[in-house]
DNA sequence: TATTGTTATACTCTATAACTATA
DNA sequence: TATAGTTATAGAGTATAACAATA
């Protein structure tokens, strides 16, 4: 279905029309997005977890699984509303993402002996081993970034993004 | 090696929760996350988005939207393809994204002359009255965002993360 | 053959709401 | 009443693939 014949609504057309700007030959003006910190942010971000993502692929882990997997390794016992708070998670999303987990076996729950409500979270023997290798993965993402970005510069960026408090 | 300096310039708020202590017992350890730039770069992101998703909402605009209404108002006549490769969405998201704003008849599309598969992008009057005031809002967010991190902190982070191709 | 735009599907992530069981 | 976890739905964003029209 072509809307768009030519003729139709010349209103909108530029009264001048560009001499020959041929496709591709004139770079694109970002205009006002230049001004905005959020939109570079995303972009750079969008961008190291193309790499990330990729690194982590063959456990099929995800960003957030592996967030997870390292507080809970970390902080072993903690209930789902602690980890999920600690990473910003909401707690439905958490729920479903500890299910898959638990269905590989890298975590188990148990109920909480002082709160039946909540469940203890914790890495099992074959969850810990995978992470630690998966660990491993991370760190080679993370030196390929530092090596792209620069050392001072990635230094400089963690600093400034790291400890807003 | 520089001292806090008292000037009434408020210090930023925290925006990424730091260690979070949940009813009495220790804080989160984060782990290896700390080793990780774009664990915090997304976080920051994320919380950023969250203002400017709230801030243009009345207009039913999402950042992307926004992004798109940005370069086809900076870079009138260019392709479907030149906006999308510049801003790195997937032509198949911008299409359905252009029958939106099609609709709501911000943007217009007109038939290339000098190639027939190529759709020229421009903005209509209605769209670009409409985009100037969604820019006011823009704006709006960015200073918040500006006084929220600080002027000085503000300036750094947009220094280190535009351009970073 | 390659490119532009379109349509479609699948998955992740976010944001809700409603429900249970416990406190 | 409030909290912890579960289930469900809806929408945005991303990543594909397949297709028609055009180069």
């Amino acid at each position: 279905m072509r809307r768009t014949k030519p003729g139709k609504s010349a209103r909108s057309q530029p009264l001048i029309a560009a001499p020959v700007k041929v496709s591709g030959n004139a770079p694109i003006d970002y205009g006002v997005l230049r001004t905005h910190l959020g939109y570079f942010l995303r972009r750079l971000q969008v961008e190291i977890f193309k790499d990330f993502i990729k690194t982590l692929a063959k456990f099929h882990v995800r960003p957030a699984q592996f967030s997870v997997l390292v507080l809970i390794g970390t902080n072993p016992g903690r209930s789902q509303a602690e980890i999920g708070k600690a990473l910003n998670i909401e707690r439905a999303r958490l729920a479903k993402m500890l299910h898959e987990l638990e269905r590989r076996r890298w975590v188990s729950r148990c109920s909480a002996v002082n709160d039946g409500r909540s469940h203890s979270l914790y890495l099992t023997p074959s969850g810990t081993e995978k992470l630690d290798r998966i660990k491993a993965l991370a760190a080679s993402h993370e030196r390929r970034l530092t090596a792209r970005l620069g050392k001072e510069r990635w230094q400089k960026l963690i600093d400034l993004v790291r400890d807003f408090g």
